[in-house]
DNA sequence: TGCTTTCTACTACACGCGTAGTTAAATCTA
DNA sequence: TAGATTTAACTACGCGTGTAGTAGAAAGCA
């Protein structure tokens, strides 16, 4: 009955969890400095999202240079950003439907999009059947 | 600048608003009574999730049945799930894609719901030419 | 070896949210 | 009209999040 796997992240920490996908593994320095610079927060912000990181079980340490503790994910994006969508998911019932009808009405999704998703939808039902 | 117009509605929020938009006008009695049982709070939790919809604006107290507060709402639906749905997509640059992705990879959406989805979108373009 | 820089570890704090208790006023009922 | 019920109005509180400060240890440099 453990909660762990996925736990669900916050804007913030999905943007640090983002730039240690990236780079596989970083010190807390170079995570903040990979921030774009229009979004960046200072050094002990970044610490304090790690460390929260950490106790998610999202990242690990695994080494240290020099006086620096080097991290690496260890959630992989596709799990956090899975629980993010189901949690939304969940604000409507938990179906995908009524959502993408409103982004289609808003006109954040295109019939190109439509398209490619078609394909990846037939391909993942191959894969299941 | 006023920052106002469709403010962002949390988990309990909505839900309460689904019940207003649903009886078009209700107290807070009635409010809580509307919530299906497995999810029901306590009367005085509707009422202070209420009062923070009247703050954010989102309902208004229209007139009083004997001494209860009638309450109907004046956000829409859609300007709220819009906003929902554009601070969910902000979380992955704004775009619905990647999103999208996700949800048909996961099983979520399916080909029927994509052929419903062309259909909305090409009436809304056929709106927008 | 002592000064400077950098990083860690810890603490703080305000705000939003979910949740509900308390107190008092208004209304209903016997 | 007095007691019971229902509302309103206010307050409280813990957790998550964004944000960062401070103190002290470690490492690099002169």
């Amino acid at each position: 009955m453990k909660k762990n796997p996925t736990e669900k992240l916050s804007r913030l920490e999905l943007e640090i969890m983002e730039v240690l996908w990236d780079l596989k593994f970083a010190s807390i320095r170079e995570v903040q400095q990979a921030i774009p610079e229009k979004r960046r927060v200072e050094y002990t912000t970044v610490q304090t999202i790690i460390y929260r990181l950490e106790k998610k079980q999202a990242v690990i340490r695994t080494k240290k240079i020099s006086n620096a503790h080097i991290f690496e994910p260890i959630m992989s994006r596709k799990s956090a950003v899975g629980s993010l969508v189901d949690d939304f998911l969940s604000l409507f019932g938990g179906s995908a439907a009524p959502v993408m009808a409103h982004m289609a009405e808003s006109g954040k999704l295109k019939l190109e999009d439509l398209k490619a998703l078609e394909e990846a939808i037939k391909k993942a039902q191959g894969k299941g059947n």
